[in-house]
RNA sequence: CGGGGUGUAGCUUAGUCUGGUAGAGCGCCUGGUUUGGGACCAGGAGGUCGUAGGUUCGAAUCCUAUCGCCCCGACCA
């Protein structure tokens, strides 16, 4: 068989560029098919559900080792070199500096740190009872879900003067989480890649300016990468701290819901979400009469008695949840209509808490639930009780109805502040949608968000448990002010091909995708072809572009099919047909038509679509 | 952790209810015909039916245990 001009691989040496003298970059290193490796499948596996996932291992991209556990192939390590290089450019950009930390931390800087009860469970860590193999005593290690519990002591060892704060480090790396399900691809995966900083100020005014001057960066990262991510109001959950943001990319596969409005700006996790339902100036609703005990046998929840004979609606109920937080029991109350947002919560300062069980709740309040409340007095022993926590929204409610702490007994006639025993209210309840948004009391509305990124103002929750701490010029001691940043790039990877593909796969913006210009050369063993892909491919590559040259020996219906598959934004055809005409195809992923190029401008033509894509990118 | 499902060739799967020679498509290898959107013909290789025990003359199939994976829930920095 004539090998003559092929594969490309034959390329004679002189139209490689020489590599020494140039910096290190992805740029300038075309690839021939034939000598890469994209395994491409026809079929999706069974364990997909969603498109992106199905696309990532369809576009071999990544292949499962285990569950929550993928190699990133050739290609997918392309993309994730590149969004991790512009994650880093522009971190750099906001006057962060990079480093890297060890992925597996003694379990002693754990156990000194402020979360460590919250997040052991799901942390990978060696076995204690590891001792017996060999050695007598075996250290104790966890593998960084985040690493505060390995910076804040840097920084701690490191900075002592006013004069060295601000700073901001970050590292882009590997993270462990035992989830308890991993799924969906990469979107939750038990092993994955994040950028991870942290950043150290002098002062409040300051850590705020640092904490914005992040925001920036994850914009600009975000608009660079080609993909729609919103920042919304968000919990701090475990982390702790006073504020933040989700970075959000709209998609309805995922795992939060975004409360929002479109015209008043208002955009907030639903965890975190609140509405202007209850106005400022509420006045209480005056009592009927005194607090009246009446039977109920059999009636255990809010549907039973908002049913006949009682007819109580919903939201004249008062609702009350037991839990158990650092070992001790408190109550929250909420409108018989409102659903607990658990997330809300974590506002009170307990470490854990958990529901409490029928068993934990009798001997305190002195009934079963079912037959539970808050009424002054009711409580069989208030002493035991970590709290009572109101949701603002029970003032709407005047002379309601609630458990008698008494089985089989309810009371009416109560009222918020003359009958409940509260020791503080608070917004724990869960917002619905067509709630009036709490920035222009417009009607809320929901959309599913999967979180890519995440911004905390953690002030000094970690400095304090550390101890670091600096010297300002008035010789006296303070804790360093914190900030955490995170950005999940394997997420984000899967995130742009959920919200960039069509029905024959993945369509890449310009600036991740793994080869920018692919080449499908359809003869590849004819000499003028293979001349003309080289010639197009260095044109291509000195304008710019990652250039992918297709030289298989295959159909041209499977190299089509498999381009569209891997997304690259630019294809160039050449071909037996349109060389007999003199010209080439030019033809973007996006748009079905295609232009016919004079072989003659091919070159300058492909490297000016370059420049023109880029410079839009 | 609770509920449901599933495990058969590299991939997608049929067969399991009702026990009796393990089948197909894709992919792979050889030869030929093809060649602008996942071709066709002929031939071929490839399977301890997740694992371990049990029932049976006989088990992919029935029973028990166990492991993996997937879905729903809980959970989720």
């Amino acid at each position: 068989m004539a090998d003559a001009g092929f594969p490309l691989r034959s390329f004679p040496p002189e139209i490689h560029l020489p590599r020494a003298g140039r910096a290190a970059s992805l740029a300038g290193s075309m690839k021939f098919w034939s000598q890469f490796f994209i395994p491409t499948l026809k079929e999706s596996p069974s364990d997909a559900e969603i498109a992106s996932h199905k696309l990532l291992v369809r576009a071999g991209l990544v292949r499962k080792l285990g569950g929550g556990l993928y190699t990133y192939m050739p290609l997918g390590l392309r993309v994730m070199k590149k969004i991790s290089q512009i994650c880093r450019e522009e971190l750099d950009a906001a006057g962060a500096i990079e480093l890297w930390m060890p992925h597996v931390h003694p379990v002693e800087n754990w156990e000194q740190g402020p979360r460590w009860a919250a997040a052991r469970e799901i942390m990978f860590r060696t076995d204690s009872a590891g001792a017996g193999k060999g050695r007598s005593k075996e250290p104790e290690f966890v593998l960084g879900p985040t690493h505060e519990e390995v910076i804040t002591p840097l920084v701690k060892q490191e900075i002592t003067s006013y004069r060295d704060l601000p700073k901001n480090f970050y590292q882009i790396g590997t993270k462990f989480r035992n989830e308890i399900r991993p799924r969906y691809g990469l979107m939750r995966a038990r092993e994955f890649v994040m950028m991870d900083a942290y950043s150290f100020d002098a002062d409040d005014e300051t850590a705020v300016k640092s904490y914005f001057a992040m925001k920036s960066a994850y914009e600009a990262f975000f608009k660079r990468i080609g993909v729609t991510a919103i920042a919304v109001e968000a919990d701090t959950g475990v982390m702790g701290g006073s504020f933040s943001h989700e970075f959000m990319v709209p998609a309805e596969i995922g795992d939060d819901d975004v409360i929002y409005n479109e015209e008043s700006g208002y955009a907030a996790n639903r965890e975190k979400a609140t509405s202007a339902l209850v106005p400022a100036d509420l006045a209480d609703v005056a009592p009927a009469g005194p607090v009246e005990e009446f039977a109920t046998p059999g009636v255990l929840t809010i549907a039973a008695l908002a049913a006949a004979p009682y007819s109580v609606p919903g939201e004249q109920q008062f609702k009350t949840l037991v839990f158990i937080g650092d070992g001790k029991p408190f109550l929250v109350i909420l409108r018989g209509n409102d659903e607990l947002e658990e997330a809300k919560l974590g506002s009170l300062g307990f470490t854990v808490f958990r529901p409490a069980t029928a068993e934990e709740i009798e001997p305190v309040l002195g009934a079963k639930p079912g037959s539970l409340g808050a009424v002054k007095g009711t409580i069989k022993n208030p002493a035991a009780l970590a709290g009572v926590f109101a949701d603002r929204a029970i003032r709407l409610t005047g002379n309601g109805t609630t458990g008698a702490n008494k089985d089989g007994f309810h009371l009416r006639n109560v009222n918020v502040t003359r009958d409940l025993a509260i020791t503080k209210f608070g917004d724990f309840r869960r917002v619905r949608v067509g709630e009036p948004d709490p920035k222009g009391g417009r009607p809320l509305q929901a959309k599913r968000g999967i979180e890519v990124g995440h911004i905390f103002k953690l002030g000094t929750k970690y400095s304090e448990k550390f101890g670091a701490v600096y010297t300002d010029d008035q010789k006296q001691s303070h804790p360093m002010v914190m900030g955490c940043y995170g950005i999940g790039v394997s997420r984000t990877m899967q995130a742009v091909i959920e919200q960039s593909h069509d029905a024959d796969g993945i369509i890449w913006p310009w600036n991740v995708a793994p080869f920018q210009v692919v080449i499908v050369v359809l003869d590849p063993l004819m000499q003028e072809s293979a001349d003309l892909a080289k010639t197009i491919a260095l044109a291509a590559e000195q304008a710019g572009a990652d250039v992918l040259i297709d030289d298989r020996v295959e159909r041209p219906g499977i190299k089509f099919k498999d381009v569209d598959l891997i997304g690259i934004p630019l294809r160039v055809t050449i071909g037996s047909k349109g060389l007999k005409e003199g010209v080439i195809e030019l033809k973007t992923r996006r748009q079905k038509d295609m232009v016919k190029i004079p072989v003659a401008e091919a070159g300058e033509r492909i490297a000016a679509a370059v420049r023109e894509a880029a410079s839009r990118a």
